[in-house]
DNA sequence: AGTAATAGTAACATGCAGGTAACTACTAAA
DNA sequence: TTTAGTAGTTACCTGCATGTTACTATTACT
């Protein structure tokens, strides 16, 4: 038996650990260094394979694309090839990957917040 | 000049990157493997080294000290070493720390929720 | 004196996330 | 027929983010 100073009830032990798992699940989803931005970036429509690449600076065409097929997986995005002329592809979130805006939005806002703190106190 | 399918306007494709950026700028801070965890944990109270260690569960004792480090220095959390028995080291969230809470809680919620459609559909 | 618990640090090892560059396949325009 | 623009894929390579193990220092208990 262990004793902790401050004995804390198994009860909020117990809550912590869930609250940990359902964290960790999401990161799980979400994870990588480039899914939270794609999502963030198809919020504001549906989009081609090299508007993406344009406006999520930085990342690679073989990062992309990877991102986006583990996503379609997940059922977070959706892919429609267009018919023909020079090709078109175009992803768009599902109504699933909708349901992560709340989470972009306030990671969003958080980081906006940072970002002001920082800048202030340099 | 490019032209895309659905033109999209250049005001839509700023707030974009905006937003991006936003969110970027929160995973800087809030990126690897076990803050966000960490700070869930620490949502439930000031925790000392080895409660944490036996709360975030995965985690080594070498990544707890480093990413804590890494926070204190950030502000997100304090530090408090206690007068002595056998040394009882006590780790909380700033006032800043607690500012992640609502990032932490929406997140957990879609875990919840993908935890759920995922078991659903096996 | 020896053992255990606390909170770490240091040295070493390694896998995989991610980058780069070259290549494919299709179509359209010059 | 050569160039350019789409949307990728493949092979190769590298570094850093982690893991593992062993070690320290302090105090308390037996």
């Amino acid at each position: 038996m262990q004793v902790t100073t401050k004995p804390e009830t198994p009860h909020s032990s117990e809550e912590c650990k869930h609250s940990i798992r359902a964290v960790h699940d999401a990161m799980y989803v979400l994870g990588g260094k480039w899914k939270i931005s794609i999502i963030a970036c198809l919020l504001f429509g549906a989009k081609r394979y090299s508007d993406i690449l344009r406006e999520v600076e930085g990342i690679s065409g073989k990062m992309l694309s990877r991102e986006l097929k583990e996503m379609e997986v997940n059922f977070l995005v959706k892919r429609t090839v267009g018919k023909s002329q020079p090709v078109m592809v175009s992803y768009e979130l599902t109504e699933y990957g909708e349901s992560v805006k709340p989470v972009i939005s306030t990671l969003a806002n958080w980081g906006h917040i940072h970002r002001k703190c920082v800048t202030k106190n340099s």
